[in-house]
DNA sequence: CGCATATTTGAATTCTTTCAATCAACGTGG
DNA sequence: CCACGTTGATTGAAAGAATTCAAATATGCG
């Protein structure tokens, strides 16, 4: 079974052998997990390694000085902070860990082995973040125009989608351990407004959402409902032709 | 006087008369204009060159399939569409133009030239996505969590701000050629909506805006208003160290 | 001057938030 | 095993924010 990591990379192009092992072994595990709550990289942190989600989900986000908090993207296992990190001399926004989180680093040394003498593996990275960059973009349409229920139906959907293609998901369902209150800061509104729009996603039979696990009995309605057009993903094998194999 | 270009990349760091004349050669400048409302590319245009915009204002947009329009980032003169666009193979938003608009060309091979034989303009050129992808972020936090007033006001700054950077202020005045419409899609809120909030901001004095002409009185009083904090652009001289001269 | 584009206004409606309580689930310690 | 505290979910009612629709003004340009 691969890690999310090297199985989110095949969603761009076929991978050897090689390029796997190459890629593992870029990556070196921290020792103890990070719980729940905690920061993952702090906001203002020096840069000194880019943190990989080997298992769990986290989140970035930003405060306003008043105290808001918006959360910019979620961060699922096998997802990569911004690689060219290193060119800031400190984080703009923090990390934080959603659920306890196994993190993994890649040096500046090994990254820069990476990227000059793996030209796939390469590809696979900017694809990476490519893909990170469409998804914030996405999202900014999102709060700028969809409705309340759209947005949520777009943001289950999305995570569904990730989640599908790093092999999480079981059948119709798949793990989503976000509080309402989280949702809220995902979506922009308030929790009591989540809860509303949820209630009335279930009452439409969207959804089903209990027990830190979500449901979508037909994903193609859910779709629908929140104008969900995965092509923003880039989930297509664009680099296939650089496939080894 | 410098080109824009080069103006907003010595934000980054100092560049040598070398890597200037090195950067300005490998931008090739299209023929004519492109006039103001036409696209500089198209979504799903395959990406053949990463455009630069030489003179003038333009805005990555994406549309909802009911024809819901966001705004997701505006370009000002001496802005580079994304780097790495090569990777994908289409485009998955449209970058208009909102005035007509030089707009230079990097090929492929110029691009791969500058990345791998000089170290400070690459260093540069991902500074500048950098900060491309901590506006987006920004825009996120504020369609979020910022309220109609603030978020005006926040856009503003940022304009001003970036403008600022390329030399092209006047005193407490910069151009400002988005309509209330323009600035709806940018905001994220209808265009009757946009009309009232600029009114309240302006019986507060915080901004006048006639004849596509921004002035803001008192910046510092603005950016209150707006949350506005500069460190998310980084015109910090982060790369100082690399520096020439 | 006259058309096309952009801004402004009013009133009614809809969407969201806020505030304050209540309810449910869960783990801990006694 | 149960009381208790904590966190998360739910509810109601009222206030506030933003949209919609339609019409009236302005402004700019040929």
């Amino acid at each position: 079974m691969a890690s999310p990591f090297v199985r989110k990379l095949r969603a761009f192009t076929n991978l050897s052998q090689d390029d796997e092992r190459i890629l593992l072994g870029a990556v070196k595990e921290q020792g103890r997990p990070i719980r729940a709550g905690q920061d993952v990289i702090s906001v203002s942190d020096p840069v000194t390694a880019i943190p990989v989600f080997l298992s769990g989900w986290g989140y970035r986000y930003r405060y306003l000085r008043d105290g808001r908090r918006q959360i910019l993207a979620l961060m699922l296992p096998g997802d990569i902070c911004d690689l060219g990190i290193f060119v800031l001399d400190q984080m703009d926004h923090s990390v934080g860990a959603l659920t306890d989180v196994k993190v993994g680093e890649i040096s500046p040394e090994g990254y820069a082995t990476l990227m000059d003498a793996h030209p796939r593996i390469r590809e696979s990275l900017w694809w990476e973040q490519l893909v990170a960059s469409s998804i914030q973009r996405e999202w900014t349409l999102s709060l700028g125009q969809r409705s309340a229920l759209e947005r949520l139906a777009h943001v289950f959907c999305e995570v569904f989608s990730r989640l599908e293609i790093v092999g999480m998901t079981n059948g119709e369902s798949c793990d989503f351990p976000l509080t309402q209150s989280d949702l809220s800061e995902v979506a922009g509104m308030s929790p009591v407004h989540v809860n509303r729009t949820l209630q009335a996603m279930r009452a439409d039979g969207l959804i089903r959402l209990e027990g830190r696990v979500l449901t979508i009995p037909d994903f193609e309605e859910l779709a629908q409902a929140g104008l969900f057009d995965r092509a923003y993903l880039h989930f297509d094998h664009v680099g296939a032709h650089l496939g080894a194999n």
